[in-house]
DNA sequence: TATAACATGTAACTAGTTACATGATTGG
DNA sequence: CCAATCATGTAACTAGTTACATGTTATA
């Protein structure tokens, strides 16, 4: 799924994958991520299926710039990929929750600072939502106002995410509460 | 981390792949899942690193039972595992929001149709959340109040998985009656 | 009559992570 | 002088998915 992130900010413009990783750390980060590595290596696979095309640029001191260009193949790719519904739930895979899971022998004391830690985490996490991100989008937004169909479903996912974090943040201060009190 | 999963079910205990299996898919299933094949490889690869033991259980037109057991070994590992704090947020893959923020191009009635969709889904799994993971919890805790710890722990998670949907319907909402308006 | 439940697994594949290798430039 | 940024990648690995193979018994 990482060739229709890449293809999404290729279609955009052009870019290497130094820049896609930059671009994804900064928006996709949330819902989608990945490793520089990943990234080179899906991508070398993406211009053998003939999504991409790449042209080097030569630099002074520095390996080329290998610089990607999506296809129209690519383009219509990602059209339909975006029509498809999304059919299933997903259920990711939740460390913290499977260690809570099993934790019915460990000490309280222990479960509170694992869950503390957690809380400082998504505390963390919030205000870049509400910082970083949303500066981001408005500086967009109102530098180019043709993209304003794109930065609002931006703004959508940078919503879900600061509901996300609060949502996750109040079961938190619930559930440190009942084992403060019950357990 | 699978083999985490499967140690804390044996330590209740011992269990076969296909018991595994059935027990995953009823508890842990909204934050930890695998595939039948998933669970029979690792099952092999945790024997051979000395966490569980099998034992062949004959059966009659059937092939035999391999039933594990989990090791000291395996008990040492499961409980330094659980005392290890979780120090990095996760930031799971989301398909919907990867294709939701490419999405500005889409027309408005696709988007409304996908986000619906969504909907119903979360609507059916809050309600998984409130009847059967309910229902099996406090038949658990009232068959066997010596698990009050154990079920104490799965009912925080099942709360988990209620707020999750809770958020997420109501992000939907929001972000439907958004695009109907504004977009 | 067909399909779900029981019960095991392998093989081939895709996805993602970790570690390594190279080397210049810029800022603290 | 050290760390970060720029810029590429490969190799080995772990994790997870999909498809295949086998065969009985109970239920609808």
């Amino acid at each position: 799924m990482l060739r229709f992130a890449l293809l999404g900010f290729l279609q955009y413009e052009p870019k290497t994958g130094y820049d896609l990783k930059q671009t994804m750390d900064k928006s996709t980060n949330h819902f989608w991520h990945a490793k520089q590595s990943q990234i080179y290596s899906t991508l070398k696979k993406m211009e053998a299926d003939g999504l991409v095309v790449s042209h080097p640029e030569p630099q002074e001191n520095r390996p080329d710039r290998k610089v990607y260009t999506i296809t129209d193949s690519g383009k219509s790719a990602m059209q339909s990929w975006l029509q498809q519904p999304v059919t299933k739930l997903e259920t990711p895979k939740q460390l913290l929750l499977l260690k809570l899971f099993f934790s019915g022998n460990i000490q309280k004391e222990a479960i509170v600072t694992q869950l503390r830690l957690q809380r400082n985490l998504h505390e963390q996490q919030i205000n870049l939502y509400k910082t970083e991100s949303s500066d981001f989008i408005n500086q967009v937004s109102s530098s180019f106002p043709e993209l304003n169909r794109d930065t609002f479903m931006w703004e959508a996912t940078r919503r879900f995410g600061e509901r996300f974090e609060r949502m996750y943040m109040d079961w938190l201060d619930e559930t440190i509460g009942m084992i403060e009190k019950e357990f």
